[in-house]
DNA sequence: TCAGTTTCTGACCTTTCGGTCAAAATAAAA
DNA sequence: TTTTATTTTGACCGAAAGGTCAGAAACTGA
């Protein structure tokens, strides 16, 4: 019997270990070449397992795959749980922004698995985004409404300040290849030069 | 002797329809489906030519790509070019934002292609990067900074400026399928809110 | 009309890749 | 130790995909 049709069996040593490497693996792999341009030798290889066994534990290369997304989903959603409607909006936002600049740098992985999900239609999360994400989403617009209501932000849509939010920060894992090439800053430094510039602009404006 | 490898020759009628053909199927499959995810077969169906019948106009799957890509990249540069050191900052940089958000809205395969390009280290596009875009940043960054020197934008680092804008208007496009799943709205009334947004947050700020 | 060129096609080749399976090896339980 | 369950492997399969090629068809210019 495969080692997850199992199901709520208790896991065994060896199971849980080699989940973990594929898991791994698969993040590695999958964020780098795509799901396509990603082969299951390529993941057997970098966790150190032969084909046949990793099929084993992950019966289709879509379960390893969908498996791996999931597993990082959750990391994702985080920050954004933690906007604290009891805060003062201006440092609530910066922490946010800078927590998921910070994501950006040292998990540039993970967001690289889920620009690329996004970009070919997202059929794999389609729950997760109409579900889970979608009501997350629908609290904090209306914590930042009642911000704005409360004249403790410029009136925009909270939703699209999410989204402006989500592609400053995610930009420097997903799109680290023209970054790298037009920015010869070193990457702390880029990184310091980046979060700067996003509080200038999210808090202050361009304009003097 | 296969029509690109020509060269120089003048083209024919043929050639040029159906050179015209490919490049927009090309666009279309590859933007939905990355490089591996597409097939010649796919890209052939579509512009209505049998396989060895493209494979006669680009040899090798790679050169349609290669093809494709470039075919597009001067578009996307263009908008930047007109930014005019000479104009007032705040409505040279909301012009180039409206404009490149419109890019997101009436091209957004063309933006999903360089974001996978991009995604996966943009192996194909690395002389552009360097050269091209490079140059051109660089001059721009250039007319910025004298913005800033003169007291009229605060001072934040050019170069992420422009990652902001890129990053704020190609989401759009690259992150239609989390936008449609999270935005209830017409395509219209989103990019209106979104045009509306990005004019305060980037000109205003957040902060009342 | 006819020779020469360009365009197009069907058949085929090779490699890659996802996935299977029977059986061997190893670990765990009794 | 013996039995049972789990884990691992090598050999293999079929489908898909990139690419080739000889020659047929269509177009072009004289």
């Amino acid at each position: 019997m495969s080692a997850r049709a199992q199901g709520s069996k208790k896991r065994t040593r060896i199971q849980v270990q080699n989940e973990q490497r594929i898991m791994d693996a698969a993040l590695e792999v999958f964020s780098t070449y795509g799901y396509r341009g990603s082969t299951v030798d390529q993941i057997a290889q970098r966790a150190g397992l032969s084909k046949p066994n990793l099929l084993y534990y992950y019966a289709k290369k879509q379960d390893i795959y969908v498996a791996v997304l999931e597993h990082t989903l959750s990391d994702w959603l985080q920050p954004l749980t933690k906007l604290d409607p009891e805060g003062e909006p201006a440092e609530q936002l910066w922490n946010y922004i800078e927590c998921k600049l910070e994501l950006s740098r040292s998990a540039p992985k993970a967001s690289r698995l889920f620009a690329n999900e996004m970009l070919h239609g997202a059929h794999n999360i389609e729950p997760y985004l109409r579900g889970e994400l979608k009501s997350l989403v629908e609290e904090k617009c209306g914590v930042i409404q009642v911000w704005i209501d409360a004249g403790k932000l410029k009136p925009i849509a909270p939703v699209h300040l999410l989204f402006m939010i989500w592609a400053t920060t995610q930009h420097y894992a997903d799109f680290d290849a023209q970054i790298k090439a037009l920015c010869q800053d070193k990457r702390e430094e880029c990184f310091g030069k980046a979060s700067t510039t996003l509080k200038t602009i999210f808090l202050d404006g361009l304009l003097p």
